[in-house]
DNA sequence: ACGCGAGCAATGTGATCACAATGTTCCGAT
DNA sequence: ATCGGAACATTGTGATCACATTGCTCGCGT
């Protein structure tokens, strides 16, 4: 068996504009390739590596690693290695009842502040998610999809929840990604429609269950794929 | 008006265990004054001053106030400089909500795995609360506070909430220090007792009832103090 | 041939330095 | 006296270096 551990990544790059301090664009450009699950569970990230490979200089990347560790995306032994956490079943679990719990709270309390022009861009992400869809482009799919939720939860002004959610996609990331890729086709389905419908008529519970439902049915997707549980690590 | 801005801040000191990286070292003594209080918000931290006021190097100061960063216990502004964040009256409910929501979850999804072990420490870190509000300690009582919840949600092994509820700590925590210093007298309660006998019956929905109202209560005793909301900010 | 220990390579950490950007102060022009 | 700008001080960032620890490999001994 191949060794994820030390296999070569190959990272989906990022243009650095000029205005983001390099370890910015380390972190978003890591954050990215976890996201959409480039990273694979397992793979060890060493702060000379990446600087090699990234042509900076270790600095950044040890901020942008540590951001990313204290988020929950990256995972620190004591042996001082660094390496994408392993998923659980239980923690899948768990994470998935989190993202319930927090992201039908946050569309709930975003739900007054929403303006006309706010649905205009969901409206938008929902038909570039379509248009991915079509073409099968898997990692801007799942781009996209997050552009969708946040935007919707951070309509709320006084919102604090996003970096939390944040963290749980974070986590779920990089195990979605192989999942997904033992997709045979994209029947990727969304129930963004729904919550776009419920958002113009104001109706709180009506949100609520779209997005409950969006990613309920992420999950059955995910527990639908034949020998997934061999993917799970039972051990921590 | 004295500005808490440039006010010199006296820091709770923390021995530094030799096993202990010294950028650890600064994160929890720096997050144990914020959780505590002892650094206001709207208070200014600096790099190279909170190098010299430990006698490290900036290097280990910057790692910590990063971390601190990305959980939202301080705020990076756009100019660079990292203050503490000042409360809104929003941002706190919003806060509390979800204080709310994630810590009756982690409550009862602990509930599964309590061991009789468990339920010995609680009760001996309740006890140690109690002999803290005799002796009037806030800082103790908060602190200890803190590890009686956390201990509670930590029994469950596959959790992953423990992080987002610490965060939510973090960013309550200069506030409330702020709020509870206003107190006459510690009156403070705790249902922690009622906890403790929901988990020795294993009653989830008590449990739940409990936490609810550990936090609620102390959400109350804010509320009713005189001129609080002379303490939120209204602009962002 | 197998196990084990020494030496080497690689890693994270922390210190120091250079630099660009920002904040502050103080003096002069109006 | 007030406003404005220039000079200075301070800050965060990133690069480079030294060091302790860990992982790894090669070779010696049995």
């Amino acid at each position: 068996m191949k060794s994820s551990r030390t296999a070569k990544l190959e990272l989906r790059m990022l243009e650095k504009s000029p205005d983001l301090k390099t370890h910015q664009w380390v972190y978003q450009l890591l954050r990215n390739n976890l996201l959409c699950g480039r990273i694979e569970p397992g793979k060890a990230l060493t702060i000379r590596g990446l600087a090699g490979e990234l042509d900076v200089s270790p600095m950044p990347i040890r901020e942008a690693l540590h951001r990313l560790a204290c988020e929950g995306a990256v995972e620190v032994k004591d042996n001082r290695r660094v390496i994408v956490p392993a998923m659980t079943a239980a923690k899948f679990n768990e994470l998935c009842d989190l993202r319930i719990l927090l992201e039908t709270h946050a569309a709930a309390k975003a739900l007054p502040y929403i303006k006309e022009r706010d649905i205009d861009r969901l409206e938008l992400l929902d038909k570039q998610i379509d248009a991915a869809i079509v073409v099968g482009n898997i990692e801007e799919i799942s781009l996209i999809n997050q552009d969708f939720h946040r935007s919707l939860y951070r309509t709320n002004p006084a919102q604090v929840s996003v970096p939390l959610i944040e963290s749980l996609w974070l986590q779920l990331g990089p195990f979605s990604r192989i999942a997904i890729s033992k997709l045979e086709k994209a029947y990727l389905v969304d129930r963004h429609q729904e919550a776009i419908a419920a958002l113009k008529q104001k109706d709180a519970k009506a949100l609520k269950q779209a997005i409950e439902a969006d990613i309920r049915d992420g999950i059955a997707s995910i527990n639908s794929i034949e020998g997934i549980h061999d993917y799970f690590h039972s051990n921590n």
